[in-house]
DNA sequence: AGATACTATCTATAATTCCGATAGAATGAT
DNA sequence: ATCATTCTATCGGAATTATAGATAGTATCT
């Protein structure tokens, strides 16, 4: 089996042009490039360089296999390259939790990035339902999390919100709210309210009296969506899932005659103590942080 | 650096389930697969396998680097196995002239069978214009090539027929022609023939009376099919070349009054003495020469 | 508790690699 | 033609490395 140090002193000697230069770029007698190259080209069976002029020069069998070994040898760089950042911190694997309805496109920018700062780690995002990014940061199937500011989480929970998702109400476009200028409490609470959120609350929060008390709920904004254009009822859904249904006229925007300002839900990163991020969970963590808290949405 | 061998231990631990098993597999003691994996772990700086257990597990930087250490390997595979054929006689590299208008559908099944036969040869395959194939021969630009028959080859030059290409009479939809019915000897003499040739021949063949004295010439049967389209004038093209315009209608297929049969040109394997074949290009050849002498069309 | 199979470590030996020196060959300048 | 330069192949000895075998300690199962 040829060594890595016989495929280097091919590479070397076939980019420097002679076996003395390869050994001065290798820092090595020339004697032991020549033997090496010997030992290999008796390991393969077949004559890598022509000598009968004064400089090698690569054989046709030579010139083909030195992609070859190159390829090996790159392999090997790229291996120490994923040992060394990990033996620096840098994890094997991370995973981003990204709630659904929340505005991707604002984290490209950083997720390119960060895919260039750290080659080899696996990237994994999810994009779960709502309410489900503390259950997967508390298991431990993912490291950081974002979705829509919450009232309290759980012990052991850090959040930070570094923005805000436009949420409108919606209806589909058959449904008889679509035909009102303006909707009162009263229109909505005749309606049927499909919500994003896994089970019912059982406490009386403040927007209960704008709630319809006929309620659906589904995890997934987009399911909510899918049931509102079958003309189910009515909901409020961020303006990124629902804007191309809009414009397609599937769904119909909602007037308030209530509020005239837009709705906002601030959107939060979160992580926790627990789970220890390692270098390139604290750079990405870093740099979600660092967002300016604008307006997510197109 | 990590050298082959202890990334081969890694693997084969990996594999096996324990080093005392690695060792078995790869016929060493198990003493050589502990010091090469502790010192592969020494070298790159991380923990490949957790201890704790009877039998070393992969830790999670372990598992991420053996992906690493496989790809490794499995080119060092391939370096070896591309030697290991080279040293067969297997050349670096093969290159196949088939000339433009042969129908290339029929040699598919013979490529595809040669590119796993072979799998690290580069092939190049040419689409020389009409009579360029001998010429490319000679230079050594290619190994083995497919043309339309000739009357004679160049001293050194082997052929065997292998099958048939059909030839059709053909003019642009506007062109003047293409209103008979039935065309002439006298019909085709008072139009411009176009010639799928590189030059204009000196001497007398048979066929001259048949021949238009209006002669344009072009080594492309691409290029002659554009021309016609233009309306220049008809040519004898290969169907293989016009089908496609003659469903589309902007070619017409010309009748003669004085030949009821199909217009058939044989379609010559050619290679030459000169350049050796390698095993490859013998593979080749063979298969190429047992092509059963159907009619190349589809 | 005992049997089994495992890993780490030690030692001696075998194998390999490497350097430095040297001889012979090709190339270019004078 | 001759000389100087730069190259490669080869040899011997030193240094490094890999390996087998033996041994001690540990985990796991019966």
């Amino acid at each position: 089996m040829p060594s890595l140090d016989q495929l280097q002193a091919f590479v070397a000697a076939a980019d420097a042009g002679s076996f003395s230069a390869a050994g001065r770029s290798l820092r090595k007698a020339q004697s032991a490039i020549s033997t090496a190259i010997i030992n290999l080209e008796i390991d393969v069976g077949v004559e890598l360089f022509d000598r009968s002029g004064r400089n090698p020069r690569l054989t046709a069998a030579g010139t083909s296999l030195l992609k070859f070994a190159r390829s090996v040898l790159h392999g090997n760089q790229e291996f120490l390259a994923h040992a060394a950042s990990m033996s620096e911190g840098v994890e094997t694997q991370i995973c981003l939790a990204v709630e659904q309805g929340i505005f991707v496109h604002s984290l490209t920018d950083i997720l390119m990035e960060f895919g260039q700062q750290f080659p080899f780690l696996e990237v994994e995002i999810l994009d779960p339902g709502i309410n489900e990014v503390p259950d997967l940061l508390k298991e431990g199937r993912a490291d950081i999390g974002m979705m829509m500011e919450q009232e309290d989480y759980p012990q052991g929970f850090y959040f930070r919100g570094v923005g805000y998702s436009r949420l409108v109400p919606v209806c589909g476009q058959d449904h008889p709210l679509a035909e009102l200028k303006r909707v009162s409490h009263a229109d909505l609470r005749h309606h049927r309210q499909v919500m994003m959120q896994s089970s019912p609350p059982q406490y009386d929060d403040h927007s209960r009296d704008q709630r319809s008390p006929k309620l659906w709920f589904s995890e997934s904004p987009y399911i909510v969506m899918e049931l509102l254009i079958s003309g189910l009822g009515w909901a409020l859904l961020p303006q990124t899932v629902v804007s191309e249904k809009l414009k397609a006229g599937e769904l119909v925007r909602l007037r308030y005659e209530f509020q005239q300002t837009e709705i906002q839900r601030g959107v939060d990163v979160v992580w926790t103590e627990r789970r220890a991020l390692g270098s390139a969970g604290q750079w990405l963590l870093n740099r979600l942080l660092a967002l300016q808290p604008g307006l997510w949405s197109d």
